[in-house]
DNA sequence: GCCATTAGGAACTGAATAGTTCCAAACAAG
DNA sequence: CTTGTTTGGAACTATTCAGTTCCTAATGGC
């Protein structure tokens, strides 16, 4: 009955996402969505509203592909939990070496101004829940269970820290060796 | 010889770094600066250059006050230093039990987008390198010294995690959960 | 008291930004 | 083929921002 949408949706989403995660929520300008999503201004506004509703919807597309990737890792029943931390937070030292500077965007929003929205707000911290009940589980499926609960809000944080580190100019032998002092505190 | 400026530049630096602890460089606005140093467009840019040249002093302002009063606590001679340590991340709680949500201005720098300049990213890994310095003296200093060096990149991520965190809609429990998790891992 | 110099301040500039409008082209249903 | 609807896209708008200009007023040395 009309002229059909030339995009994907999903696609353009993917894209967005990618935009937001290089440069966060406020320093993104509608020109580089534009062109990251390879769109023009009509469509974009036509199929997303405006820019907070696709920041939300690429937040979302985030938080079902990497945050509950690193939610599977924490949660996975073939290691023992101690192990699956330590496997997380391997990927982290190891994106740092690899050049990956990226850092993740559920952390830079969280530690960046757009959190103040309500909104984002709320998005952001549902993902950061989830990722401290996988730390939780993670830390209750070891084999000698004897760290306090607490520990898995500690671990959030230093999630959190790292990954926002990763973006600044911290050399990576910094992030290397909070990874390995993170290490050294769950073998004790 | 000449017209005698009217505002006293201390205070104004004082004023600045308050406006721009509150709401980051980035999102800052001249405007805002100029409500809350009390000054006018002409006298700012005369006295100070530009917005950036400005951020620049209010962060060694930051840096001369508040960073240096952290590393103090982390440095005192009368404490153990696992003390000390509990102290300072003690005081976070405390600021976020009493309502104080204003983070630090280090930190935000740090995890904002505004550190990928140069300038701004040297002198903020300056402070942060201070910081990790407290941290080191400080678990050398502890009566069983039994901590790896690195701990004190833990704790430096720790903190800074901590103080941005404090700034999000994270609740008071969380934010005092991750400081006893500190507690408990140094009691080990 | 005069004058060079600098502060204070209002009005301005130009660039950037989010969001809107409008229209021709494309397409599906009948 | 016709018709109604929605897309793609360009041009436009209104706002906000950092930074500039320029004029007046104050001040201290002479």
């Amino acid at each position: 009955m009309a002229r059909p949408r030339e995009f994907d949706i999903d696609d353009a989403v993917t894209r967005a996402m990618a935009v937001f995660w290089e440069h966060g929520y406020d320093a993104t300008t509608t020109d580089q969505l534009l062109g990251g999503m390879r769109l023009t201004r009509g469509s974009l506004y036509k199929a997303f509203g405006d820019k907070k509703a696709l920041f939300l919807r690429a937040l979302h597309l985030y938080d079902a592909q990497e945050v509950e990737k690193a939610v599977a890792v924490l949660t996975q029943p073939d290691l023992d939990g101690i192990e699956r931390i330590n496997l997380l937070f391997g990927s982290i030292t190891a994106a740092v070496q690899s050049g990956d500077r990226m850092g993740c965007l559920l952390c830079s929003t969280l530690s960046g101004f757009s959190v103040n929205d309500p909104e984002i707000s709320a998005m952001a911290l549902a993902s950061a829940a989830k990722l401290h009940d996988g730390f939780d589980r993670a830390l209750k499926d070891s084999r000698e269970a004897k760290f306090p609960t607490s520990y898995a809000r500690l671990l959030v944080t230093q999630y959190v820290g790292l990954r926002v580190l990763s973006r600044t100019g911290v050399s990576a032998g910094v992030i290397c060796e909070s990874v390995e002092a993170v290490e050294a505190l769950l073998r004790r």
